[in-house]
DNA sequence: TAGATTGTTAATCGATTAACAATC
DNA sequence: TAGATTGTTAATCGATTAACAATC
């Protein structure tokens, strides 16, 4: 039941996680079919219960999915049973958005340390965090054990600061930084890039379009 | 040469630009090889080499790829020639920060309009641009011809935004909103949720890690 | 020339889908 | 019971890779 599972199939999860979540919001509803959420996710039902087969027997025939199990059993396998600390690196614009989005808490996970290098920056607060220094990370992360990072410096600071945060016991790293980041196995890397988001759309855009 | 090249391909050519990009920032450094490209980016060479075999043949055997013709090839494929006018739509925190950065101009996007319903926010202003009512984006959309939005409000407003969205002209859509959209065909959509692609990577963390 | 590297083919590998027996 | 829907199999479809002739 367990024999290596394709990181594609893991990548769809929490998109399962999150609708039924939303599924759960209205309380009239209890069950939920792999017809429905196809439907509402655009892909086809036969891949969701391939997917879900892959880690057990969740739901029933003739009936579906009971909303509430199935999302008890996903948070469990995404090892989201408990709330997961997270170190914020870079308090700009964006690092500030993050600090300030509310999402996180609600989904299992708390931004609970704020770094940046700009000395005019540290020692102000966002919320209720106080900005750190980048020379008190390693410590920081060492002694607090957190093992999350969100990484939002500019392009030329993203491996150097990679490499800090790997060195300090991180293992999971979600980079807003425009580049490829090389880190050692076993450490997880994830990208998030709105201009190759973008460029890879206006390839279907014909030209023309002023 | 042109028989619907997969998606995954297209997806890949930006990550191809941006590394070309970086390159070509050491005046030094005339041609690369699909190895190196491979290398930096983590992907195998066959990988890169069959891609870009989809829409030419840009190199040299020998020799390699020319960086800054290649760049130019990439720079086409995508319809990147002109720069492309981007709706902005949510001006919370996150709007803020896109609207702040500085990567899109260089990369073939500018912002050129923000919208929010917040009344208390129409009439300020960030940076150069004049957040406006949502009242008045349909029209201006239609009248200013943009094709690309980039969707940065709530989960609950974000199905409404995109249907105006597209009933105005609008056919590529970035949204930062937690939910899946639904689009009719010929519109693209890409999604950026930090907390899905946190959610993947703790699968990957050993529980116990506190 | 000798060495390097492309573009392409064919083989391999992996993911998606259609279909259906099982069963709630 | 009749209808609905799962979990799973086998077939299909698509993507990646290894290998190498061509050639700069």
């Amino acid at each position: 039941m367990d024999h290596t599972i394709p990181d594609i199939v893991i990548g769809r999860l929490p998109l399962y996680l999150r609708e039924l979540s939303r599924m759960e919001g209205d309380p009239d509803r209890i069950t939920t079919s792999s017809h429905e959420l196809a439907e509402r996710l655009g892909i086809s039902s036969a891949q969701i219960r391939k997917d879900l087969s892959h880690f057990g027997e969740f739901g029933k025939q003739g009936t579906g999915y009971h909303v509430h199990y199935l999302i008890e059993r996903l948070t469990e396998i995404l090892h989201l049973t408990h709330e997961w600390p997270v170190a914020l690196v870079g308090a700009g614009f964006l690092g500030h958005a993050l600090a300030s989005y509310r999402g996180f808490q609600r989904r299992g996970f708390a931004i609970t340390r704020v770094f940046d290098n700009d000395s005019a920056t540290v020692g102000k607060t966002i919320g209720e965090l106080v900005v750190r220094g980048i020379e008190e990370m390693a410590a920081d992360l060492r002694e607090s054990g957190i093992r999350i990072a969100i990484l939002a410096v500019p392009a030329d600071a993203a491996q150097t600061m990679t490499d800090r945060l790997v060195e300090a016991g991180v293992r999971a790293i979600l980079s807003y930084a425009p580049v490829s980041l090389t880190v050692p196995p076993g450490v997880q890397v994830s990208y998030s890039d709105p201009v190759v988001q973008l460029q890879q759309m206006t390839y279907y855009l014909a030209a023309g379009g002023e």
